[in-house]
DNA sequence: GTCTATATTCCGATAGAC
DNA sequence: GTCTATCGGAATATAGAC
């Protein structure tokens, strides 16, 4: 791994640890072993460290769904809410819901990233949607899109709530999804 | 209007505008005309602004619930969505979302909080949707406390998702959730 | 590329006058 | 209760040596 795709990995972490305002490039520093104005050299400011890494999520995510593009639509379902339970493992949060909480303070370099993160998220997930229905493999009543959003938004919150709510709340959540695109026998 | 009530106010509103580590007491100052020394009179430290402004939203969920305890469930469900409703019109986030990205950040004094607060309106949802069910005004094959947590995770991530996609999502995440809970004729 | 050193600004917090 | 003044620290960012 390269010095600067170092830099992105922690900012990354640091960002869905505790939010893009509240790490420095002093965590970094500390971390990786390198003096903040090396950081300066690799991303001259803090938003261009911050659109890098949503650009890294968006790369990672497109290479996802380019790995199990050929897989069924239930196990696509599963590889998008494995991510999440990574996400969980570690007891962090969503970079989207990390960034939208803080989204006034962003420049706009960084909404724009992040907008367009969300947009690739959504379509994915409605896609998998529109072809597990057209399979019978899922069964849901609403449009495709509003079912995405409904699972997104239940995951995306899910992993931000279950750091208060102590037990299985997050497991419970995941299994309900599957759970509700069931088809009835 | 008390001062101290004031500054309550202002916080609640920029935590949830901006989140915690964006905000300062100089922000307050600028909005209500008092300088910030005057603010660590009425709340000594950040924390302490902070656990009061949690400890507001819980003397208003209190509130909420005590006024519609005498209505059907159906109209206190829809007096729980139209506090996000409320959020959503101003652009703002729930604060539970906000706070829980920030969470590592925060003081114990704040998350203990913070915890008592998601537990109130967790039990307060359940509560809803057990007696909206025995009464035949919703419809829902999971565990009460499940189906509070799937609508309660839809609606603080929504605020934060719809800050990123233009157009109706709010509005048709809240309608999905009432479509979903009719009985079927 | 990484370093030292520094500029600038802002933050939370405190002391003490009024 | 509110003010002025200030402390100590931390943040992003830049200049210039190596």
């Amino acid at each position: 791994m390269t010095t600067k795709e170092n830099i992105i990995d922690k900012a990354d972490q640091f960002i869905r640890d505790k939010g893009y305002n509240a790490f420095s490039f002093k965590d970094i520093s500390n971390d990786i072993g390198i003096k903040t104005a090396s950081i300066h050299y690799h991303f001259p400011t803090k938003s261009d460290l911050g659109v890098a890494t949503i650009k890294e999520h968006i790369a990672r995510c497109e290479a996802l769904k380019k790995k199990v593009a050929n897989e069924s639509p239930l196990v696509r379902l599963q590889a998008f809410l494995e991510v999440q339970t990574q996400i969980k493992k570690e007891n962090k949060v969503c970079i989207v819901g990390s960034l939208a909480t803080d989204l006034n303070t962003l420049d706009n370099s960084i909404k724009t990233e992040l907008q367009k993160f969300a947009q690739i998220v959504i379509n994915w997930l409605t896609e998998i949607l529109i072809e597990g229905k057209e399979l019978n493999q899922f069964a849901y009543e609403m449009l495709p899109r509003t079912k995405a959003i409904m699972i997104i938004t239940n995951m995306v919150a899910i992993v931000q709530l279950s750091r208060l709510t102590s037990g299985d709340d997050f497991e419970l959540v995941k299994e309900t999804i599957l759970t509700e695109l069931r088809p009835k026998k």
